[in-house]
DNA sequence: TTCTGGCACTCTGCCCAGCTGAGTGCCAGG
DNA sequence: CCTGGCACTCAGCTGGGCAGAGTGCCAGAA
């Protein structure tokens, strides 16, 4: 960066005059990373012009690394080490020297050949996280269609006990969530038709979140006497919804972590327990961007546990919408390119399969 | 200590002859097993007569020693070290040494009050299995009250197209399983009413493997124009009571792994890897006896990924019938009693819940 | 017989020193 | 502005020596 603009006179230089070095640290950084990611060891001046054809001289990548070591991009675990990306490393590369690698035909099949044996939503997102986990290697986490964005497909209402009631929701992504009622007083079955009949009749492809709006005004079609036997149902209705709004996490792949470092027992713990607390989980992919894949790094992760950690996640969903997240958490030191590209073909498909079943 | 019965007359010494050494070396082995807990080091004979009040030398303790490793029930990681049990030693110290150790009324009032919190299956399961966890420090794996013990309290049908039917069994564990079924033709609200009133009529109250059986004749009484319906219907019912068997598991302390030993990676790769596996999980638990207490002890596991741990499992359910096993995974040198301790008390009060639910 | 104290022995773990090799930073020359 | 050369640094390995824990065995006491 000091010697930017430089005059040069290099007729011979390809390179006009603007793009000089700087497009050659980046590239070094480039080869830093992905050597570093490869080999999981600091990577010297001399393997790196060794590997990869830079054109340059040792001595000419070590002024270059001094620069990029000098900016924060790399650092030395100890004098006369190689080098190692920093977090901020890591994210220029991620932001401008990667491009997201694609699966390959083959690799699309099997994913969506393996996903489409799927029989229900369970099954579904326990397949995805399997997955995910298998093709990038490392810890998969898949959240569930959330309840949000779904609408309703049908309220079902059993009766137990004269004053007991079951009370059953689905979704159109298919997930079911059931009640117990406890009505104040006995509900025979006409009133339970009428109720169900109404229910689903003004609610029936709502959005959740409108759910309580659009049946604000049910019981006052109901005689005086029904009334309070469905507000109670109304009551443990808008409580489903939106306590369910707590949604639910699957995870894979935690054996992976064992692949994470020599220096195990500290890195492995805090990510363990972290990955117990579906708070944490929802909490990391509640901050991805709606569509866009999103790459956090490091010490960019609000979770202190996983400081260590890098988390690639993206939304997914049946049609344009996403519905829910799912991602990836490894290493700092993660193949990145490789990553990106099976958890966005992953989400892909599954959001096929979902707009399918 | 070395000094210890040197000077005294010796005919204060109480024991007769006949119950001699066979019953101190059995004290040893049960010191050695809680010494060798405590610390994760191997004990040696001195340490072991200064904690333990055994009465007699350290050479004495050698004798012993040296008999019980003849036997198999201790060993030397090298000549010049401690001793540390065996799976044989654990064995015996569980089966003729140890007491389980009861839950101190504070403990129990503390898991009563914890379980009671829970507000559907789901979280009655999710509270036990971290509440395990904690308790004991290690693994915790919970198992889905089992369908097979269970018993239909009710059928219901929804009809969603014309051809297209939503089926939901609800047990009286309080799960719930919904299954779509494309009809060959059209149902019409009469007739769904119809099958309805006779499912719940013939099998509410039968335990699921029973259904089968009751409902086989079941088409002969509809007009034949709707028995290729009713048929389709039965056989995606008997479909979910199959499948389903296909019991569930949750798991947590998953981070208590990093207790295990220094000898890390290798040992806590392949317990991650099982523990991803249900079947293996399903396996583990299945071999539990149905109520009795069940400790398997390192190869005394069938799956060899767990050959350097231990499983403490035991059946719970509501009523005196256990519908389902729960238990820890740990390292075989973990705190049997207490472990066995904490397993049988939630064991008890889950299914106290569950009952009382 | 059974236990005990004493003694010699073995072996791991640790510390220290010295060496090697990788990798750097700097400098003078192209 | 790049390059080759050179001196320097430092982590990690190796080997010797030391200390401590623990054992096994034995002869003598109870």
């Amino acid at each position: 960066m000091p010697d930017d603009g430089k005059p040069d006179g290099r007729l011979i230089d390809p390179r006009p005059s603007a793009r000089p070095l700087d497009e050659r640290r980046l590239a070094v950084l480039r080869a830093i990373v992905q050597d570093y990611v490869g080999t999981e060891e600091p990577v010297g001046s001399k393997a790196l012009v060794e590997r990869h054809n830079l054109g340059v001289s040792p001595a000419t990548v070590r002024n270059d690394m001094s620069a990029l070591e000098e900016e924060g991009y790399i650092h030395q675990p100890h004098t006369s080490a190689g080098r190692i990306p920093t977090d901020k490393g890591y994210r220029l590369f991620v932001d401008r020297l990667a491009e997201v690698k694609p699966m390959t035909p083959p690799e699309r099949r099997a994913i969506r050949h393996f996903l489409e044996g799927a029989v229900d939503l369970d099954d579904v997102v326990a397949r995805t996280v399997r997955l995910l986990a298998q093709l990038t290697r490392q810890v998969a986490v898949v959240q569930y269609p959330s309840l949000t964005r779904s609408t309703v497909r049908h309220i079902e209402l059993v009766s137990l006990t004269p004053t007991k009631l079951m009370l059953v929701l689905i979704t159109n992504t298919g997930r079911v969530e059931q009640r117990m009622v406890d009505c104040p007083a006995p509900v025979g079955e006409a009133l339970l038709a009428d109720l169900r009949a109404k229910l689903n009749g003004m609610a029936g492809g709502c959005r959740l979140p409108e759910v309580p709006t659009v049946l604000e005004d049910l019981p006052a079609g109901f005689e005086p006497a029904d009334r309070p036997a469905v507000s109670t149902v109304l009551t443990v209705l808008f409580e489903a919804l939106a306590e369910q709004n707590e949604e639910r996490i699957m995870l894979a792949g935690t054996a992976n972590l064992t692949r994470f470092g020599h220096d195990f027992p500290l890195t492995i713990r805090p990510v363990l327990e972290a990955l117990e607390e579906q708070v944490v989980l929802l909490r990391l992919l509640g901050e991805t961007a709606d569509s866009a894949m999103t790459v956090r790094i490091g010490h960019e992760i609000a979770y202190e546990g996983l400081n260590s950690t890098s988390v690639v996640s993206v939304g997914y969903g049946s049609g344009d919408q996403s519905v829910a997240k799912l991602g990836v958490i490894g290493p700092t030191r993660m193949d990145y390119p490789g990553t990106m590209g099976a958890v966005r073909a992953v989400a892909r498909y599954v959001g096929q399969i979902l707009a399918e079943s």
